[in-house]
DNA sequence: CCTTGACTCTGAAGTTGGTGCAGGGTGTTG
DNA sequence: CAACACCCTGCACCAACTTCAGAGTCAAGG
């Protein structure tokens, strides 16, 4: 098959197979006489297990460690459990780290009182001066969440 | 005060002021005879109600939209609402979508059962397995959590 | 006067995980 | 032979910084 099939079947662009290939983690397939990419069940298979390991969250770095221990069976898998574990510990920061976001931002949301600010102005606006304060006792050990404003 | 003093009190590196004078969100300085930047206490107030609004996930354009309506205390503050109510709901998807990789992780790592592979080979690991199937009912809207493998 | 060290300057490139585009080539169908 | 779908490479771009190279500035010590 070539590479648009390859890309429907794992529901990702072109794009980013051509990505993976740059990056190593997909290897660079045989070509036609036409210098298209063949693609083969196998690469269905590894490319699969690429965006599932994605679809985790895991980085690319940790997905490459984790496809070479799928292709050496003897490897010693608790290798395997620790990239797994450190991933759950990764996501459980995460979210504890957007909680606290999430209070902080509830709580300066109702410092604008539309009862006492009933003209809607900014001056008076009680969000504005919250912003303004000092941040005090943030997430944990000065680490922020560095991508909580994705997109 | 010049961009080192600045930079301690804002907890911030001297790099990311520079940033930030790039792209607006802070006024050019004055500088001295040997090049260097000059900062005054509305420099760090205003640097201090970027950094709180960073830490708490707002995107840059966002803070900008905010110091805006900060510096014109006539502005109408159901715009600064809309703004928080949007990060808030932001992070409250986050949440959401990170507690779904979390579950899923959790069930994942769990399919690595140390009593029915002794030996901890990775042939045999269920993880490896698991991690190869399909991605099923993931996360609502086939949106994923884009940035959730932040380092 | 000279040197050392701390501080600062600029501009460019790297990070992560892709996305988008320009400008072309290939292959099938009518 | 044209239209169209599909593919190729290589580069630029996104956010929000970080890192680096190479150079300039300034105060204190010898």
């Amino acid at each position: 098959m070539q590479i648009g099939e390859l890309a429907k079947r794992a529901a990702c662009t072109l794009e980013t197979i051509r990505f993976y290939e740059r990056e190593g983690l997909l290897p660079r397939p045989e070509r036609t006489g036409g210098n298209y990419r063949r693609y083969s069940a196998v690469d269905v298979d590894r490319l699969a297990f690429i965006r599932k390991c994605r679809s985790l969250g895991m980085p690319l770095a940790e997905i490459q460690a984790l496809l070479g221990c799928r292709g050496r069976p003897d490897t010693d898998c608790r290798v395997v459990n620790a990239l797994v574990d450190r991933q759950i510990a990764r996501i459980a920061e995460q979210i504890g780290a957007l909680k606290s976001l999430e209070r902080q931002l509830i709580e300066i949301r109702q410092t604008c009182d539309e009862r006492q600010n009933p003209e809607h102005r900014a001056g008076a606006c009680g969000i504005i001066r919250s912003l303004g304060e000092a941040v005090n006792a943030m997430g944990a050990h000065g680490r922020q969440a560095r991508n909580a404003a994705s997109p």
